[in-house]
DNA sequence: AACAGCCCGATTGTTGACAATCTGAACAAC
DNA sequence: GTTGTTCAGATTGTCAACAATCGGGCTGTT
């Protein structure tokens, strides 16, 4: 699975809107264009080459995903994720993944499992090699969860996460370069998610996905807030 | 809080594409445009006195949110919700709302839960009248869903679910004329939910929204499929 | 009669121009 | 020096015309 562009089509086949909304995005979710900058409609059109019509669609689009942000007559800009809205984000995770694995543990076939152990012989393997790490790991890690949500099979489940939150989980990791700071407990918590799914005991993997994005969520909440204030 | 327009505001302040957006998916969301019926861009633009642009940026967000469904070069169509989408979208009220009430438990202030008492005193009041019950029912069960919800000061959750999914739910209702069969048993559970809340247990709170919407889900089951296969 | 290919009408996709609104700066009044 | 007002520039909101694409019906052939 690509997990730089997912749903990527060939660039032809859809619509303008579409291509400027998928190129826009990927370029937001980057950094590419800072978080906060005001962008105008004027020179996105020229930057991507479209007239004004398809560019305020695919803005309208990214509006919805919380990825810009409109003021009338105004302008747009380019959201920018605050501590507080991560935090946020990962209690909506813990929840909706916490779901997603137990429907996956009632509903992943048998070849989506051995998929699973894939990743999993990757992602030690990767940590073996102990270069580019950061990079790898957390792309691996969003891999992981990936197929987890998809083994739920429950598309709006899997819409709401994959389609709707996760970029903003990108856009916060390119923003803030974190690194994976428990990689080790990280990687074994996977590994006791993947067993609680093969044995199909769906109670158990939600507790464990839940446990494992707490813990992510506490990680973060320890690293940047002091006695319960936001930075 | 108007239930039935929500974040409605004078008409004259937001933009036209704001407008006809609303004004759109209300139209959709009641049935007054039939699920799954075609529906025209010249036809809407005149239909609602707007030329095909801002019609168009109002398309693209109810097609993020699900509730039109569009083919390149072909045309757009209401979305037609079946059972399994509905079973679906019950499956992550279920994670999310849990949550809310987590953390509504948690975060709820002194008049936020009066608030509930509030309207589960005028519940029972309703109950009581025994007429006209089935809509205001249904409108009342999801006047306490949204403000659990909104307890949670949590924005994202609460977006998600009034914003994204909730809509949906409501088109559901309309569609299928539910009438909500299990009122006595509903208002138990809710008056226990505020309750656990009061006494700030997320936990229980959690606990025992879930098993609240997962009856509500199982009896949508029972109703509409027979041997586990969808009708 | 069945089927393939073509053409035409209709609908969507895209564009560039025009109108409405906001921001910021210069200027005047207190 | 500060506050309030006006005006110009730029940016967004809206529109109507043009181009590209699709679906359905017709025709001709086998």
């Amino acid at each position: 699975m690509s997990v730089a562009s997912p749903g990527s089509l060939p660039e032809n086949t859809r619509t303008l809107a579409d291509r400027v909304f998928a190129r826009l995005q990927d370029d937001i979710v980057r950094g590419e264009i800072l978080p906060g900058s005001k962008v105008s409609e004027t020179e996105l059109a020229s930057r991507y080459g479209v007239s004004r019509g398809p560019l305020r669609e695919a803005i309208r689009r990214l509006e919805s995903r919380k990825l810009l942000e409109r003021v009338v007559h105004v302008g747009t800009r380019v959201a920018s994720l605050s501590v507080n809205d991560l935090i946020e984000i990962y209690h909506v995770r813990e929840a909706l993944e916490g779901m997603a694995a137990r429907l996956a543990a009632e509903h992943m076939t048998a070849d989506e499992v051995r998929g699973l152990y894939d990743v999993l012989a990757q992602h030690e393997q990767q940590q073996d090699l102990r270069e580019d790490v950061a990079y790898f790991q957390r792309e691996g890690d969003l891999d992981f969860h990936y197929r987890i949500i998809q083994g739920s099979h429950n598309a709006t489940l899997s819409q709401l996460l994959i389609g709707e939150l996760y970029h903003l989980v990108r856009m916060y990791r390119y923003q803030f370069s974190t690194v994976a700071n428990r990689p080790q407990k990280a990687l074994n918590e996977h590994r006791r998610i993947v067993e609680a799914i093969e044995s199909r005991d769906g109670e158990m993997a939600e507790l464990l996905m839940r446990r494992h994005i707490s813990s992510a969520r506490k990680n973060i909440e320890n690293q940047y807030t002091v006695q319960g204030n936001t930075l």
